[in-house]
DNA sequence: ATCCGGAGTGGAACCGGTTCCACTTTTGTA
DNA sequence: TACAAAAGTGGAACCGGTTCCACTCCGGAT
């Protein structure tokens, strides 16, 4: 077990100072002779050298790193998310963090405070809701932080990305009305966020343009954590006068209400039709094939770290920034014509 | 933006030297008077004072961290495994840097620079099969290398933890054999690797003692990377004398050959008989529900880190270690007897 | 009374980079 | 040719922790 050579080793090999070597490694930091440069850079080559990174954040201050904060990878849209945003960032040299929250706002706290004591430049997160504070004061340290996907309302000094919310819900609301469909349920969630907000505002609009009446019962703002997207499913299946069909506009809801579905057996879209905000590749695979709204990941992965990286390089002007993606609504087979539908 | 204090500010508030502050922070570095010890605390949680990582690495000379390298996220048993391992990490008080290689070597050659310039204490890794001797020479530096769920064989100095392949691979098969089928499909790893190899060892054997012949033509050891488990799906299906059953045992080809089993229309299990290597929730969530082999993930993830976090604290004798845990197969309903198969 | 050992403490070097600054050499321009 | 400006260089401080070591106490054993 040998040791690394370090920036002296390399100094001291080419005959220069290490002011020299230090300036070869960061071209714009200062002049250096061609010829030496190139005699530094080959004794870079021959000795293996790479420079540490601890040595580097502790003397700027921070790190070239970015912290990425959700609830969990077993959902696909997140995993699929950290995925383009660990490929996008490593496109700019920068290493991600992964820290996950299962919905905890204590473990979100926790992630942070890591997150800080590992001097990131930036965070990328779903958040759970809580810690307002906690939030703030990273900002307050020089954290770049983006939400993705959500938002507190609290906090409106941080950037955003989502995808069209009030827009992706309306469409897929104005679909199924086109379809004869009058009981519509919205999984969605919790309306103390802009987003849960927005998605809710989308389909009581497509109601207002068909002049349909919105049977508040039918809203289900559900928390982002556990199992009550499957339980709202259940209660929702449960009605007097059910639904005819069922909007999942709640990522993190979209796994368990599906799996709820297929557990009571209700056959898709005879019975009930359905769409669910995901584009995950296993949606496609079901039977029958899942209409989505398709989140456009790379979209979202891309802005996100713009917004990261801009604010670390000072190049955004002050005020937050609210970036909306476009989302498409793909028709599957999951979707039927109400007068096709069994009401059970 | 105010800036986060030091362990200087600490010590000069509560009139002490850094070195007790230090010996605060870490218990077993040196004595420390109770009342001081006391005073410290208080201090630094009126202080909000956390210790920068970046400086702890730098003069311990290695990081509270490990590298995840994966193949990508958008892979449920790679996104479930990252979650695991993140999870049981942030338990032991470590931070994952996750990196992903889409199979490609050269990518795989440039994480592990990074993470070596990070200067992780381990790295836990599904190896792209290259970088025999980046590998060799990342274990040289002193980072702990362990590789899940494949290995390469070249390197045999490497903590391995994997299911039992030649067992998993064996019941599956036999279970194939029970219900009749002579014709049995194998997509696999590359048979340049101990794991690939087993598994067809396993598959084999459970032929031999049915007394069957293998056709060799029915054994596909493909590449981890792209497409190549739904190329050898379609090129299995276009056989002349078609197989009546697959087992698909590579992980990483799960996906695309499932994708080429519903594009091409076949009937699941009338015309084929289908068996993953997986546990993913969506496979579950299809019709039929496909047979299994269960990979125990927790346990997976469980042992790397704990073989990773033995080799760090010098705990473990020399000598690689091969950890295999029991994988359970799971009937559902994606295989039927051969006296039920339509030959196509 | 004397000596010894251990608890408790602070000073200072060190980890490996970056950066400021003073200094020398080259280059360009009047 | 003279002089200012720019290019090139190395020394040393600095980032914020850890750790070694020297030193001062103190109690207990001789």
């Amino acid at each position: 077990m040998k040791k690394a050579p370090t920036i002296r080793d390399v100094a001291a090999t080419a005959g220069v100072s290490v002011s020299v070597v230090s300036r070869v490694l960061n071209p714009d930091s200062g002049p250096v002779a061609p010829a030496k440069r190139q005699d530094v850079l080959r004794v870079i080559d021959e000795l293996g050298y790479r420079p540490r990174a601890a040595a580097r954040e502790l003397s700027a201050g921070h790190a070239l790193t970015i912290g990425l904060v959700v609830t969990d990878l077993s959902n696909p849209f997140f995993a699929r998310l950290a995925d383009r945003i660990v490929w996008e960032a490593r496109s700019h040299g920068i290493q991600v963090v992964l820290m996950t929250t299962q919905e905890d706002p204590h473990l979100e706290a926790d992630s942070l405070d890591t997150l800080l004591d590992r001097s990131v430049s930036g965070v990328i997160a779903t958040p759970t809701g809580g810690n307002i504070e906690k939030w703030a004061r990273l900002q307050d340290l020089g954290v770049n932080v983006v939400f993705v996907d959500r938002t507190i309302d609290e906090l409106t000094d941080v950037d955003v990305v989502s995808i069209e919310n009030f827009d992706s819900a309306k469409r897929s609301t104005e679909y199924l009305i086109g379809l004869g469909h009058t009981r519509i349920a919205l999984v969605t969630g919790p309306r103390s966020t802009s987003t849960g907000r927005a998605r809710i505002n989308g389909y009581r609009a497509a109601h207002q343009d068909a002049s349909l009446a919105v049977d508040p019962l039918l809203i289900r703002d559900v928390p982002f954590r556990g199992d009550s997207g499957g339980d709202a499913v259940g209660s929702l299946l449960a009605m007097p006068q059910p639904p005819t069909c069922l909007i999942v506009a709640n990522t993190a809801q979209v796994q368990s209400s599906v799996r709820r579905l297929v557990q009571t057996g209700i056959r898709i879209p005879e019975e009930l039709s359905v769409i669910v905000f995901d584009d995950n590749p296993w949606t496609e695979l079901m039977s029958p094939p899942l209409s989505v709204i398709r989140q456009p990941l790379d979209m979202l992965a891309v802005h996100s770290l713009e917004l990261v990286l801009g604010r670390m390089q000072g190049k955004l002007s002050d005020g937050p920034r609210l970036i909306e993606v476009k989302a498409d609504f793909l028709a599957r087979n999951s979707c039927a014509p109400l007068a096709q539908t069994a009401i059970h």
